[in-house]
Parts: structure tokens; sequence; C-alpha cells
DNA sequence: TATTCACGATCTATTTATGGAACATATAGA
DNA sequence: TCTATATGTTCCATAAATAGATCGTGAATA
């Protein structure tokens, strides 16, 4: 039997959904785009992009990054040197460290 | 009856999503936490979490921007002056304008 | 080598998100 | 006012995400 979830987030989890909720129906107004158009070219309901720009929590990674390049939010752009450099730091980084990393792991506390 | 699904994704959000993903695992390595700890950590399974580090489109918004708190991530942080700035701006700029603009609406074409 | 631990992947039952329809409200213009 | 359009909300069937268990692999240490 599977838990009946019922979830808590925290602080920062729904500030930074309803941020990006907040930066998407913006960028769509700002554009003089309609809720259905999205959902249109998205390829989800009306409902859904309502509920991404409302900052719910349950809607999919998917559909919010598509939902966010469509109404030309580029949080993540490739576009951006910064962000693409990172991408392939990051990616180098993972690639020298080894799969776990067993001496720090008993080291770190929760002092963060 | 509802379609079956079967979505396609804009290249923009798949790396959206993957650099998200690998930000959130070189974070926690960095750090020296195992994938079952912040599992545990979120209320989430540890299959949830290394989605989520896959970037895999289908992992919640919630779910993912809980595992990047955890981590130490901090993208969208009310700790991030220009965010809770904009975040500010943002409320303020939606309450300004009507619910609808309806008279951008008909002329904007697809020209993004 | 044997052991331990973390990661990665797969499978199934169940919870949950999503689509679609319906209805209400608000805005703008005829 | 009447009409048309956009947003916001609720409900329900179902498609999909998730939990939990299991198994395998690799790495480090005894």
């Amino acid at each position: 039997m599977v838990k009946p979830a019922n979830r808590s987030y925290s602080r920062y989890a729904r500030e930074a959904a309803t941020l990006l909720g907040l930066m998407i129906r913006n960028a769509r107004v700002e554009r003089g785009i309609t809720v259905s158009e999205i959902a249109e070219r998205a390829g989800v309901s009306r409902g859904l992009v309502h509920r991404i720009e409302r900052g719910e929590m349950t809607s999919s990674i998917g559909a919010s990054f598509e939902v966010a390049a469509i109404v030309g939010l580029h949080l993540f752009d490739s576009e951006s040197p910064t962000l693409t450099h990172y991408l392939r730091m990051e990616q180098q980084k993972l690639a020298l460290l080894p799969r776990a990393v067993r001496t720090s792991t008993t080291k770190v506390k929760d002092d963060f």
C-alpha cells in the first residue's frame, strides 16, 4: 500500500514555483497571447497552463518548461553562454568524480 | 476519452530540465549527500530523485524544487535580492494590467 | 576475496495529475 | 444592452507519475 502522500513543501520550493508561474504569466500577457493559445502550442490543456501560472506544485517539469519556452522565457537557455558553459562544466565535473564519494559522505552533517 | 499523450518537448524544455538535473546532482555530490538521504528529506522515493537528476520531463515541479532546495540550490531564492525584487515587480505589473489585454491580442502574430 | 554501500534500472499496485467538459465572471466592443 | 472572448473554477474518468520492492553493478575497505 502506498502512503497517501499529503505532501508538504519548503518555503523555497513554493516560492520558486510561484515565481516561475508569475514570470510565465507576465511574459504571456506582455506578448498578448491567450492561455488557450499557449495550451494548444504546448499540447496541454488550458487548465494545466492555468495551474502552471498559479505556481501549483503538481504540474510536471516538462509541461512547465515547455510553456515557459513558448512564452519566450529562457531561464536555462542554450542561447545563454553562461549557462551553456555551466552545463559543460557540470558534465565534466561529474565525469571526473567517482560515482560515490565515500570519504566525504560520512563527514558531512546537517550543516546547511 | 483522453488522448494517450505521447508528448514531445522542445529542445529548450529538454535542455532546461537536463541542466536543472545536473545542477542538482552536482550540488549533491559536492556536499557528499546520498540520493537516499535526499529522498528521505524530501519525502519522495529514491527512484524519483534519480529521475529528477536525470532531467526526466515527468517529475513534478514540487518534487524537483524541493530536492533543489535540499541540496542547497537556490535558483529562485528569496535570499536573492534580484529575484525577490523581480517577484514584487511581477505581481505589481500583473495587478496593473486588466485580466485580458484585448487590443494587443488580435495584433500579435507568430513573430517569435 | 568478501563485505558494505551507493547508484542504476525494472516491475507492479496505487496514488495522482491531467484532459475535457461544463459553468461563471469579467472585459471590450458593436 | 447584447455579443464575443478570455479567464477562472469545479467535476470526473483515465492516463500517467510515484512508491516500494527487487536485482544488478561498481567502488572502497577490511
